[in-house]
DNA sequence: GCTAGTTT
DNA sequence: GTTTTGGC
DNA sequence: AAAACC
């Protein structure tokens, strides 16, 4: 059996890295943090092993103290036979595989050099030392194509893309979206996503906008805040962009909100050529996800309860896979127990089609409706923006000024074997003392819908059920409506007008005074905004 | 019961 | 050059 | 990382 690469210590994170953090920020960002350096002595002068580092940094990658926290090697040795022998060399003191060799980046130092020179990162292929192979090893390469290629079939058949509409007949053309009552606004290069229309898929720029959420990740996952915020941005306004980012429209790109110039780096060569166009990838999405930490730690943060730190914990413990999640043992979501956190985790992976959704939404109601006569509700989340499959349920119910009902209605779904988990129940009092009527309840559970013709294998599925009063009722459906990117322009652009925009109601900022928004029409108005349909707040890749 | 940090 | 970036 | 602000 091909022994895993004594995966125990790959790194740990940045702490094993001595790269000087607190001065490469200003500087010329050619390279991130996601390129650890290492340099192999051979054929190189102690001051040029020195200077090849020095300038590593300064264009923003990080200095590797070992080559066991590396992820891109540099040599000057050119000859693939002695790289590697030398790499074993060097490998013997820390124990590493000879497969973990092999998963390095092993370039020619002119790579640095050019690197530099142009101003951009150069791709790895030509600077490449291919490491050669000895027969023994050959053997088991030839086979994982059959593995590989049944998991790229599932990727790629979406037929799940325009599967269900919900009520309305299929659209003409183009993307493949549910079709809504007034059209979208047209596209306009503004800064707020909010005011421009975001298809689910974008009909021309997808694979663009899916490099760059390969960097936006990386950026959520080192916790880098606000250069994440940025990929957030430049994604969304590609996304929403309504042609080819191609070197014919390279220039209306550059002038749009949000790709400013390290973006244009990436996207597009300073030259009138396109480096996405000719290569199809950015080189630092594909760096990023030639080191095989990062996917596996991006699987980790799929999963519910774990975000960057614990995503990054689970890989220094050892963690490669899911079961080696389970298999170690400890909650994740803090407030579920142990045993029901670790049993429920592969469920709340798969993803729930519309239908099961719809069927979810109409349990919840039911239940509602006994305790809350009249009330109304809104299947909000990725559901409402039409997507295809969802994570999660976010249902918003109206209630006449009695959401302390929510417990009612738990006791029931519970009495029936409908709820399975309660997660945390928030009774959101925002400003209590204003407005005592005015509460926002949300439950946070798990649900496992009975067999049905619909549902005929019951699966545990994370629910939000959000009760509000029908003043609140068109903020709360927006606010849980999304998507991220939306709502944090839909607040920044509320701040511009003078207001708090919160899922809890739209308020004046100076005095607090609760404007009503019984309708989500209600907040587009006040603000200022054109109407956007859901199914074009799709703001996130 | 508090604070700090993390996650939703 | 400094501040803000959603706001709990 | 970008843009608005000063």
């Amino acid at each position: 059996m091909a022994p895993t690469p004594s995966p125990g210590k790959r790194r740990r994170l940045h702490e094993e890295i001595s790269g000087d953090r607190s001065q490469p920020q200003a500087q010329r960002r050619v390279l991130s943090q996601a390129v650890r350096l290492w340099v192999l002595a051979d054929k190189l002068e102690t001051s040029e092993i020195e200077t090849a580092y020095r300038l590593a940094q300064e264009l923003g990658a990080l200095r590797s103290s070992d080559i066991k926290f590396a992820n891109l090697v540099l040599t000057a040795v050119k000859a693939p036979k002695r790289v590697w022998l030398a790499l074993r060399r060097e490998a013997t003191g820390s124990n590493l595989s000879d497969e973990w060799l092999r998963s390095l980046n092993v370039l020619h130092v002119d790579w640095l050099a050019d690197t530099e020179k142009k101003g951009i990162m150069q791709a790895y292929d030509a600077y490449r030392i291919v490491l050669p192979r000895d027969t023994a090893e050959s053997a088991q390469k030839a086979s994982p194509s059959a593995s590989s290629s049944s998991i790229k079939k599932e990727v790629a058949s979406p037929s799940c893309i325009k599967k269900e509409s919900p009520s309305l007949s299929s659209p003409p053309s183009s993307t493949p979206v549910i079709p809504t009552s007034p059209p979208p606004p047209a596209w306009t290069n503004s800064e707020y996503s909010c005011q421009r229309p975001s298809p689910l898929r974008s009909a021309h720029n997808q694979p663009l906008v899916d490099e760059l959420e390969v960097i936006r990740k990386q950026r959520d996952l080192t916790s880098q805040r606000w250069s994440e915020r940025s990929y957030s941005m430049c994604l969304s306004a590609i996304k929403a962009y309504p042609r080819k980012v191609c070197s014919q429209s390279l220039k209306e790109v550059k002038s749009l909100k949000g790709v400013g110039p390290k973006m244009i780096v990436s996207i597009a060569r300073p030259a009138e050529s396109c480096q996405f166009c000719s290569s199809g990838q950015i080189v630092e999405a594909q760096q990023i996800l030639s080191d095989p930490a990062n996917p596996i730690m991006f699987s980790f943060m799929e999963l519910y309860g774990v975000g960057p730190v614990a995503a990054r914990e689970l890989y220094e413990d050892g963690c490669r896979s899911n079961a080696d999640v389970v298999a170690r043992g400890k909650s994740l979501a803090t407030h579920l127990d142990v045993a029901d956190c670790l049993g429920i985790l592969p469920d709340l992976k798969l993803p729930i089609p519309r239908a099961e959704v719809e069927e979810i939404a109409s349990l919840l109601y039911e239940e509602a409706r006994v305790v809350l006569p009249g009330c109304r509700y809104t299947i909000c989340g990725g559901y409402r923006r039409g997507k295809p499959r969802s994570n999660d349920v976010d249902v918003v119910i109206s209630h006449e000024g009695n959401g302390a009902r929510i417990h009612d209605i738990l006791d029931r779904l519970k009495r029936k074997g409908i709820m399975s988990y309660n997660v945390n129940v928030l009774t959101h009092s925002d400003e209590a003392r204003l407005d005592a009527a005015l509460h926002l309840n949300v439950a946070e559970i798990v649900v496992l819908p009975p067999r049905s013709v619909i549902v005929p294998h019951p699966k545990h599925r994370r629910v939000d059920l959000v009760m509000c009063p029908p003043q609140i009722y068109g903020a709360a459906v927006i606010g849980w409506t999304g998507a991220k990117t939306f709502e944090k322009d839909i607040r920044r652009w509320a701040k511009l007008k003078g207001y708090k925009f919160h899922s809890t109601g739209l308020r004046v900022r100076e005095t607090g005074e609760l404007v009503e928004t019984p309708t989500e029409e209600d907040v587009f108005r006040l603000l200022g905004l054109r109407w956007m349909p859901p199914e074009w707040r799709n703001t996130d890749a």
